[in-house]
DNA sequence: TAGTATTTTTAGACTAGTCTGTCTAAAAAT
DNA sequence: ATTTTTAGACAGACTAGTCTAAAAATACTA
């Protein structure tokens, strides 16, 4: 693995559990064993990083998705497994939340580079929401109960908000 | 004035804007006039000027939504008052979102001390809007769409994910 | 009301560490 | 021959928090 991997990776890794302010250029580093001026010589800046990880969670996080709704969509309806999902990706992750809201938070409200890039992602997953449902009357009501139940999870530490919330959508799509 | 309310005042309005971890304790101490000794004097840690300010953020908060709803309650139904809030708070506030939110994502996720002042803040939000829907039936429903109405308009830096989130508790409610 | 004791605030030096980013110069890979 | 990676020193600025010693404000008491 060469060092551009091996930084984006570990740096993937700390931002997601440490939160991007509390990760420092040194850890980044010291644990992916590459030299500062590789970091410097693969990447112009810290945030440039932070671009970088989000477009790979953006795709990561999306084939996991699309992945576990095709593994399954005989057992269920999409939608409801998109729910399921995130049930997983919580036991998987230690309620984590979204990385994308969670950097959000995080950065300066007029960073719109980084401000663009987390609400295309959000932008996608309507969209890709929408066309599960196909129902544009309910899909942007399933698409916000979709988002809280990622941050009540992640907030309350259970599973409850997107039980609630499934349980919800089922009454509504059919 | 009192040293300790300028610290609590002015801190409150830097993390509020800048966030908690952008925010340094010297930043604090000049903005509010305040020696280094009298800001450790009144708070022995940044923490503890962490929880003070949601804690009175948690009070201004909720007074401002109770006295909202109050004044208005002739013309609308509380509960859809309450979106109407938010739509006035992201105006006076320029889209920050829920504090409470903005730094359960900064902390670490095992500083359990400031996750449960959140999240009595979001349980005390949950039971009043239950108290104010009085069907419990849908209230966790409409809790759900609240906070999503706050992140998500904060996200796009736009009032439509609250007036759709309206929109579907009216139809909810009656 | 005057004098004393206690609490609070002041300015700022200081510690020990962190941060992002730059630079050099050699080694390794391509 | 060129690109990439290495180790590590270095800069300049920041971080939370401690400490000193004097001044100011407040409270207590005779």
């Amino acid at each position: 693995m060469k060092p551009r991997s091996r930084i984006l990776k570990t740096a993937s890794h700390l931002f997601h559990i440490q939160g991007y302010n509390s990760t420092g250029i040194n850890q980044i580093i010291e644990e992916a064993s590459v030299a500062k001026g590789s970091f410097y010589y693969n990447f112009k800046s810290k945030e440039e990083v932070c671009i970088a990880f989000l477009n790979a969670r953006h795709a990561y996080w999306f084939e996991s998705l699309k992945n576990y709704i095709e593994l399954k969509k005989n057992e269920e309806q999409p939608i409801l497994l998109a729910f399921d999902f995130l049930i997983e990706m919580n036991v998987k992750e230690n309620f984590r939340g979204c990385s994308f809201l969670n950097i959000l938070s995080e950065i300066p409200s007029d960073n719109s580079k980084i401000l663009k890039v987390i609400q295309n992602h959000k932008k996608d997953l309507r969209q890709y929401i929408a066309s599960l449902v196909n129902n544009n009357k309910v899909s942007d009501h399933i698409y916000l109960l979709f988002e809280s139940s990622i941050i009540e999870s992640q907030l309350y530490r259970g599973q409850w908000p997107i039980k609630k919330s499934k349980k919800i959508v089922k009454h509504l799509i059919q």
